[in-house]
DNA sequence: CTGAAAGCGCTAACAC
DNA sequence: GTGTTAGCGCTTTCAG
């Protein structure tokens, strides 16, 4: 099939022809240059109108050696990616900021098996800058694409660059917040579940717990890491269990490991938020859809979203932007704790 | 801060300078030409090796008038978009297939202010085509989308235009086959969610429902309308209960909509699954989160993604394509029901 | 099978 | 203020 051309796409050429002037002076009117004479302005504006004139974007992107398009880069399998709520509202965050913007967002979906390829897509000179949503340690992939472009992540990177930017969450603060909730309610016999402890979200909460805990004296009844998944928070609950460890309160580092401590809980008769409290992290819909709503940690993931985008955006544009941000957390209290 | 030039970018004309061929022998190697002599291969493709020469977009996009890039169009608020795992399921589709071809997928959030934005970046000839994720009825919006490129629909578009392509799911039939399966388990007084009736998935699940029962010979026991929301799940729920219905069994269009129905129904002290069963349809991810596990219908959101883009690739390739595609259904038997 | 030549539509000095 | 002039890096006839 011949692909038809766009219908009457017309070019800086006609529309010159058509305001009497010449294609630089079009070209200055498009990119809001100032100046350009009032009857010029005018006579351009209305050629536009009447031509529906929209710029070719790459011709210019090929004269002005700027491309307008960001690159989300989602280096994580789709499954496991899309099907985390927290993530979405990242996504959506990013989404809305580009979107007011004159920027186009290319989604590259960077699993194992196409890296490769996106990073040559990086390389190639076909974007901006970028936007990496989530982070693995040790992912050198990653790093040879600052090597191009300007990156802003999503949560404090293992190994943070000079020239890199990040927004994260005040992940520490978090886990102190929500252990102070708990030593506040009454409880002295406080457990945790961690999150991944090679990623800097799961560090930070436990030090957040550990801080606080230290701060009033208490000693923590257990530790175990959950490794961030629902699974794993399930069997991370079980060998506090099984160790006979005594408590009343148990803080996990995200909703989703917190359901799966739920089920591992009530496997042994034991009722989440009657007989223990628990307290999870993230307020993710997944906080409101268990039973008894999960009392947690709110990150604002819309807002880090927006907040990645908009560094991105004063980066690219010249704009001082900070290198890290961080946004604050909040307890949410509901019925598990 | 000035936007340092891609280092090392290398040009076609480096690359054949350093092959001793011309540029035009270069272009036929990348472009898998067959009529380049063994030799001239070898050596070019070594100098593109050498040179790491990943050629450039936009000249490229300049010269052969194709983008190699299709849009992604989200015409929804983000929130809402994002927030529904199906939706997730499918996006995580689409880029899996784009993935692997050569083509970058442009996310275009087209909530109602950037609509004219989002148009005139269509028009402009930024991309060869578009998959359309979501459908509002009466949505001129997107009808002007199709006249400039080739574009498919995920679900049948309230409007079918011959020139259209979209990916279904046999709506219709999961419909009948919950319905089926409720009155195989002994159910007599039946009710019924149904999605937001301005939309062909609501229109169809619930014919289904109706044909099955008729096909019977047994009466609804009440039919309301829940919007495809949860808190419209909750609220269809509530007027059943209102209205002093009798039912056994309710089969509710969404699994979303069946977690409102689930609150609803507890609020009454009815326990869902004991005193009433319930049929959700989507086996998305909600339908394993509440408890009991949500007896569903799946339609498998992510092979509809998938299908989507091969679809779109097809076309654009000038390949033969089915203009509308139905995916089957199928009961997934858990706990509720 | 290969190279020369002519643009694709736009921006960006540079003169005027 | 405005027009002229070169390209940006690539594909694509058209000769040979």
């Amino acid at each position: 099939m011949e692909l038809a051309p766009v219908r009457g796409a017309a070019t800086i050429e006609e529309v010159a022809a058509r305001a009497g002037v010449s294609r630089s002076t079009v070209s200055r009117v498009v990119n809001g240059s100032t100046a350009v004479s009032p009857a010029a302005l005018e006579a351009v504006r209305r050629a536009i109108d009447d031509l529906q004139y929209v710029p070719n974007r790459a011709a210019r992107s090929l004269a002005s050696r700027q491309t307008r398009a960001i690159a989300l880069v989602i280096p994580e399998q789709t499954d496991r990616f899309f099907g985390d709520p927290f993530f979405a509202s990242i996504v959506a965050g990013i989404g809305e900021v580009i979107g007011e913007s004159d920027y186009i967002m290319n989604m590259l979906i960077a699993s194992d098996d196409v890296r490769a390829k996106a990073l040559g897509y990086l390389r190639g000179g076909s974007v901006d800058g970028a936007i990496v949503a989530s982070h693995h340690t040790s992912d050198t992939f990653l790093e040879r694409i600052s090597d191009v472009v300007p990156v802003v992540y999503g949560g404090r990177p293992a190994r943070v660059r000079a020239e890199d930017y990040y927004v994260d969450v005040d992940n520490v603060e978090g886990g102190r917040a929500a252990t102070a909730y708990l030593l506040a309610r009454g409880h002295r016999r406080i457990a945790t579940i961690s999150g991944a402890l090679d990623m800097p979200a799961g560090i930070d909460r436990l030090q957040g717990f550990r801080d606080e805990m230290a701060a009033s004296g208490v000693e923590p009844a257990a530790v175990e890491d959950g490794d961030f998944t629902e699974m794993g928070g399930a069997l991370a609950m079980n060998r506090i269990l099984s160790a006979g460890a005594e408590f009343d309160a148990v803080f996990v580092a995200s909703d989703l490991m917190a359901r799966g401590a739920y089920a591992a809980l009530r496997e042994r008769g034991i009722e989440p938020g009657r007989d223990v409290a628990v307290m999870g992290f993230d307020d993710s819909s997944v906080s409101t859809a268990i039973t008894p709503a999960l009392t947690t940690v709110r990150q604002p993931s819309l807002a880090q979203g927006r907040h990645m985008a908009s560094v991105l955006l004063d980066v690219l544009a010249g704009r001082p932007a900070a290198h890290a941000t961080i946004l604050p957390t909040e307890v949410v209290e509901r019925s598990s704790a």
